[in-house]
DNA sequence: AGGTACACGTGATGC
DNA sequence: TGCATCACGTGTACC
């Protein structure tokens, strides 16, 4: 799975990247010198007397020498870090990837790539049909009009509905939890593309109807 | 938009990679011995009579150190195409996330892997309601017992319907298109769950009735 | 100026 | 055996 931590080629790729791990590589081991400056160091430290005597040349020299190094080890350890995040990143996209089977680098970059365009494919392909939907909803539970007649304690509801489609039996159940009882209910199609519906009720509660729309 | 083309650190970041190119690179340079050897190299094809006798240790050197060179100039070349492919792969995936600012690698690489996470729970949850549209739907649609009884060309058609909305119009439309007069449409609302549908019609030309259960 | 990011050439490793 | 891939240290550029 994880690869791209495997490959030791040093031999001292570690975790935590300490410094004291490394062993074999010539580029990277504590060059000789570095003992000789800190002695020095420590030696100036010891002495006060000393401090202001000027270095001499060689002095001179292994101190720039080890400001150099530790520069160039911090360089080293911040592009070690980098490496180690994107190899981190990698790992994390390819376990996104659906039968991934190599895991090259290149590979799922391309495939993560593929991936996501098939994915917005599918997003926009049921969004479209999702969209449309809910236009021939909106347009069938917006559009009808609503004519309602009164007598005494009886009630018409005319729905004439434009779209395919009304919840009738929704339509239905909220007229009953208004506190109207339905005593019938018939509907009829209309020029093949619209719906009338006539509902009559009797109210058998003392409410107030609103009417919306 | 491509900024991993863009950095010539060594000034022969070609996009050919021609080897021609190579000129301010101490590293990548040709060396001096290569003019020799191939000197030496012409040298002898012209002269046949000379192509038996053994050469010298200085030419011998020069033989092997030039494939040697050769050898690693592949290995150069390789790594190089490697890398660009990479570095385009980079660019494809990155010209395929929104609001992309930072066009780091890391970034690029977290970003698709947050976009993917993002439209794979895009997707489960369309395809979710979708699939609990479709079930609502198919089980509104399959479900509805069905009873019709004759009585001369009269024709009694019961429809017992489990689910929320099926589409009346549709069955009306259709029951119209199989030659059959409306004469009513009644329904009633049941039990809170169930609709019951009633329609009379009239056969008015010769046909065969089918029944679909 | 120091930090971040990059491409490079190189040696190593696995098929 | 080559060939592809990798991680490494390094030089450089941009902010």
């Amino acid at each position: 799975m994880n690869q791209y931590q495997m490959k030791k080629p040093y031999d001292h790729q570690m975790e935590d990247f300490s410094v004291d791990s490394f062993s074999s590589d010539s580029y990277t081991e504590t060059p000789s010198f570095i003992d000789q400056s800190f002695q020095t160091h420590n030696y100036c430290l010891q002495e006060p007397s000393n401090i202001k005597q000027p270095v001499n040349k060689k002095q001179l020299l292994m101190l720039q020498t080890l400001s150099l190094y530790l520069l160039v080890q911090d360089h080293v350890l911040a592009e070690r870090k980098r490496r180690a995040k994107l190899a981190q990143r990698f790992i994390s996209l390819s376990s996104l990837l659906p039968e991934l089977k190599k895991m090259d680098k290149a590979t799922v970059l391309e495939d993560a790539a593929n991936y996501i365009q098939e994915l917005q494919n599918h997003v926009k392909e049921l969004e479209r049909k999702k969209m449309q939907e809910s236009v021939e909803e909106s347009s069938g539970v917006c559009d009808p009009e609503i004519e309602v007649r009164t007598s005494g304690s009886s009630l018409l509801v005319e729905i004439y509905s434009q779209k395919n489609c009304i919840s009738l039996l929704k339509v239905l159940r909220e007229t009953q939890e208004l506190g109207l009882s339905i005593i019938s209910c018939s509907t009829m199609p209309f020029a093949e593309t619209t719906l009338l519906v006539t509902i009559v009720t009797q109210v058998y509660i003392d409410i107030v109807v609103y009417s919306s729309s």
